[in-house]
DNA sequence: TACTTATAGTTGTTGTGACAAGTATTTTGT
DNA sequence: ACAAAATACTTGTCACAACAACTATAAGTA
């Protein structure tokens, strides 16, 4: 924090703190509501979609199906979501933001998008797209590692 | 992951996305070593830095001290570090590497710069360079962020 | 129709990450 | 020298992430 050991530092160990840190200031800003960005990146996108059911929601959210229904258990103690049968498919289940969810959420998104625009402050809008397309291409170098190797 | 919903994915939900990525696929690659990617970070350090205490480590590896605490107590059961208590300061623990784990670190090391080279494939070294320092940028905006409104 | 396979979701376990609170030791200030 | 503050580390708790294994239902096929 106080020198600056950064020079020789790699992309992924860069990546990975500057993404925890990004985490850690959402979860500052959102904290008087009591929802973590992870949290609202489930309701995100529940406002964007309505009912969904859960695997379709941890697709779209990238966590596995475990992880996204531990998620909703949370937000289903906190009021947040329901979740109600599929009429044709009675092993899934139909997720969807309750009144209180869809008001947290509005509440929520501003101060989303204004906290990114800090966190991206100094960067011109056609480099916020190079370093996005940049992140887009590792992706798929992943993908493709992942794939070849195993 | 079959159809392309990215183009108006935000930064921060793409950083941790891709973050992830990459731990799991070092997590593939360092599998057969029994050793995680968080657990490498820290092998790393000591191999670089020879005996330091853990609360240096922790800020080296840009973790708090608990945490770092944790993974040196994996380490310390798979027999890959040891701690000693520091001469001057009774307080405090110098960590270092076992034989076993410098051994380990070595046949990593190489490992995982190759896996980090198939990340960034199809990026020139200058495209790298921005890229780390906008990274760097965003750190340093969060940070006047975390410190500013809080 | 019966048998197999695939799918939606849950539970258990391990590791990571952050915070809060605690103990023991050292440093600071008077 | 002594009380107060700072420091190094630990422990407890909660949330997230990935994997494996499990239950229940649905779909495909002989």
């Amino acid at each position: 924090m106080m020198d600056s050991p950064n020079q020789h530092v790699s992309i992924g160990f860069l990546m990975n703190q500057t993404s925890r840190k990004i985490i850690h200031l959402l979860m500052h800003r959102f904290r008087e509501y009591d929802v973590t960005p992870e949290q609202w990146s489930v309701l995100y996108q529940l406002h964007k979609s309505g009912g969904i059911n859960q695997k379709e929601l941890a697709r779209r959210t990238a966590k596995d199906q475990p992880t996204t229904a531990r998620i909703l258990d949370l937000l289903i103690k906190k009021g947040l979501i329901q979740k109600q049968m599929s009429e044709n498919d009675r092993r899934a289940f139909i997720v969807s933001l309750s009144e209180k969810g869809k008001e947290i959420t509005e509440q929520i998104a501003p101060i989303e998008e204004s906290t990114m625009n800090e966190v991206i402050g100094g960067l011109a809008p056609n480099q916020i797209e190079q370093l996005k397309q940049w992140l887009h291409q590792m992706n798929e170098n992943i993908d493709a590692a992942m794939n070849s190797k195993e």
